[in-house]
DNA sequence: TAACCGTGGCA
DNA sequence: TTGCCAAGGTT
């Protein structure tokens, strides 16, 4: 057996011994479900594993199977993954299940290249589901494989990271080997401080060798955080509030959420209010960070006695905001006017 | 290619 | 407190 063989072989016994035992994994050697798989990678695009199992399971009693999903209603799923980020992730699942509903007899394509064409299907998470869930040989490259492999060969660069990744992806077994090599990154070659006394690859490992294991994989440079301002407009008719729904595409697209103006570079006024209402502005902010800004939001809020809505959208009971479904920005902001 | 797209936890 | 980090994808 040479090197890279050993490799997997080495990691493969290390998984069956230390696998963690996760809701979208079948127990070993049973066929995974290939919508729990699917379904599963996409909520932890970006999420950590902690963040997602409770929403994983909830998720999974409300819409079980892809036809339930692919006939679920929008704004209902928009609902459900409120709080989770990234909400193309959410519109995209609802988009895929509708065309594997249409046009794969609602059976998710078992191969790479057909769920690579399906909406929010990238190179890597096709990947993971044709080896994860249908045991085809693909090379999965996430962040934890990404860390593990750039380590194991001192490799730098995406191109080197995949070759080294192609040349150590075994033909048998392939879907435990991803899941091993992202069970590794994720408890043993971390990050930050990575246990390379527990690692059942250390021998083999160049970067550790040289005790650079912390210097890979080389990350390019962040560019620095803009801060953006804005005004939440609260606008209440007895016991309920005004709630709209944002665009489809953007930021927090087609998500409901509370009537804001445009978020610039200066701190706004009352510009852009969704009615010509007595608004008040209060004295605190609240602040928000996004992944490419970070926002302050002032928080004017007004009364409005007419039966009429001002524009479209719906009148909430106050009571009930924390079931609308709000982005966290949203829920942080209601948070702070109902709570003063 | 690089910008855009969320959120919560942690050092 | 601030920046980094987490099973990335789309345009």
């Amino acid at each position: 057996m040479d090197a890279k063989h050993s490799i997997a072989a080495d990691l493969l016994n290390w998984y069956d011994a230390h696998r963690r035992d996760l809701p979208w994994r079948a127990p070993p050697g049973a066929q995974a479900d290939p919508y729990r798989v699917w379904l599963s990678e996409v909520m932890l695009q970006q999420t950590t594993v902690a963040t997602v199992t409770p929403r994983f399971t909830a998720w999974v009693a409300r819409w079980p199977d892809i036809a339930s999903l692919a006939a679920a209603d929008e704004a209902e799923v928009m609902a459900a993954w409120a709080g989770l980020g990234y909400y193309a992730r959410a519109r995209n699942l609802v988009k895929a299940a509708k065309v594997v509903a249409a046009e794969h007899g609602g059976r998710l394509p078992d191969n790479e290249a057909a769920l690579r064409a399906l909406p929010g299907l990238g190179d890597y998470t096709a990947a993971a589901v044709a080896a994860i869930a249908f045991g085809r040989r693909a090379v999965v490259i996430d962040g934890n494989v990404e860390r593990v492999v750039a380590r194991l060969f001192a490799a730098a660069g995406k191109p080197a990271v995949r070759a080294a990744a192609e040349a150590i992806t075994p033909d048998r077994r392939a879907g435990d080997f991803a899941q091993a090599m992202m069970d590794l990154g994720a408890t043993i070659c971390t990050a930050r401080s990575p246990r390379c006394m527990l690692c059942p690859l250390a021998a083999a490992c160049v970067a550790r060798a040289t005790g650079a294991q912390e210097s890979f994989p080389v990350k390019p440079a962040k560019k620095p955080r803009p801060q953006r301002f804005g005004t939440i407009f609260w606008l209440q008719r007895g016991d309920e509030v005004l709630l709209v729904r944002r665009p489809a595409r953007g930021l927090l697209g087609g998500m409901r959420a509370l009537p804001t103006g445009p978020w610039g570079e200066t701190r706004p006024a009352l510009a852009d209010a969704p009615a010509d209402a007595d608004w008040r502005l209060r004295n605190a902010t609240v602040t928000h960070v996004f992944t490419h800004f970070a926002l302050e939001l002032a928080l004017a809020v007004a009364r409005w006695d007419a039966q009429t809505i001002p524009v479209a959208g719906e009148w909430w009971p106050v009571r009930e905001i924390d079931s609308a479904g709000l982005p966290t920005v949203f829920a942080k902001a209601a948070a702070a006017i109902r709570g003063e």
